[in-house]
DNA sequence: GGGTTTTGACCCTGG
DNA sequence: CCCAGGGTCAAAACC
């Protein structure tokens, strides 16, 4: 199960340094210029419509407009290939995120194509990756699928920094859950930063190759340069026991980014609002009954609470 | 000792 | 209004 971090390190990855990160990709990407990538008008539409590009390593178009059956032929058969995946909002969505697409797939390495679809069903697009299943023509929210063959590798430059994915933000996994629509488990995690809002599902197969990686929100903070400190001393540990994710994304991942161009994007700068967004983290948070009964009229509403993160993580007092 | 992961239960939303 | 599904929380365990 646990690829060989090697594997596909070594293996698709020429050289992590070229791209970095993912985030840093797409950071980088809409940082530099938006409209430098050739990005399909589109994308703009995307922000109105609900689109899915997906494309495969090879800059094939896996899918288009509607999923069709043997999409999700084609996402089983990325298990082998790393394959991105953006799921931006319909307003969030922009060029920018198309050209982060884009951009992440490192032109060194492979360019790969970006295509734009109407997705049918926002809510099944979340599978439809993977499972691809035909939907009725409906409004939805939009999707950018973009499958890179050299995107795995960038930001999983070092493998030996698993933590779900490292792309160059830490992660904490909050939650497991066997959803229906995937056949296989989705992992919950959330960026460990203070007052980010990030937080992102990854879906691995049981080959323990990441079959979907969906970002939420806006990374609001620089990411780390370095891979997390546990993440660098128990990269071994991490990777046999249960997180594979390095090997996962490397085997072929999904990733898609909700909300604004997920991670490694500058929300200040792009999308303001979102800044607002990230500072309430959660208003509808949902308390549990203890909270209920203890801060039912503490809580506004709005008073997020923000020092407990999740769990008993920390966070506000991070500093 | 600190941080992260695991796992079950709870809560919310949508159909 | 009820049911199903998804998402999140929280305690314990592990590294």
């Amino acid at each position: 199960m646990e690829l060989t971090e090697v594997d596909m390190t070594s293996a698709s990855k020429p050289s992590s340094s070229s791209l970095e990160t993912f985030s840093e990709l797409l950071t980088g990407a809409i940082d530099s210029s938006p409209s430098s990538v050739t990005v399909p008008s589109e994308i703009s539409v995307a922000a109105i419509r609900p689109k899915t590009v997906r494309v495969n390593p090879m800059g094939e178009v896996l899918s288009t407009s509607t999923l069709s059956p043997s999409s999700h032929n084609v996402s089983k058969q990325l298990e082998g290939k790393p394959s991105v995946v953006y799921k931006p909002l319909a307003k969030v969505v922009s060029k920018a995120t198309l050209s982060l697409l884009a951009t992440m797939g490192d032109p060194k390495i492979a360019q790969p194509h970006i295509l734009s679809q109407v997705n049918s069903d926002p809510q099944r697009m979340r599978f439809d990756t993977l499972r691809l299943t035909n939907q009725p023509p409906k409004p939805v929210p939009s999707q950018v699928v973009v499958t890179t063959e050299e995107e795995p590798k960038s930001f999983g430059g070092n493998v030996n920094v698993d933590r779900s994915s490292y792309d160059g933000y830490n992660w904490r996994k909050y939650g497991q859950k066997q959803v229906k629509g995937s056949e296989y488990p989705r992992s919950y995690y959330k960026c460990t930063h203070p007052n980010c809002p990030v937080k992102k599902k990854v879906e691995r197969s049981f080959d323990g190759q990441i079959a979907e990686i969906v970002y939420e929100e806006q990374h609001n903070h620089p990411k780390q340069q370095q891979p997390p400190k546990r993440s660098l001393s128990n990269a071994h540990g991490l990777m046999s026991k249960s997180s594979s994710i390095v090997s996962d994304r490397i085997g072929g991942l999904d990733i898609r980014l909700r909300n604004g161009e997920g991670f490694g994007l500058s929300t200040q700068s792009t999308y303001p609002n979102k800044l607002q967004s990230l500072d309430d983290d959660e208003p509808k948070r949902k308390r549990r009954k203890n909270e209920n009964e203890e801060q039912e009229a503490g809580t506004s509403g709005e008073e997020v609470k923000e020092p407990r993160i999740f769990g008993h993580n920390v966070i506000g007092s991070e500093t």
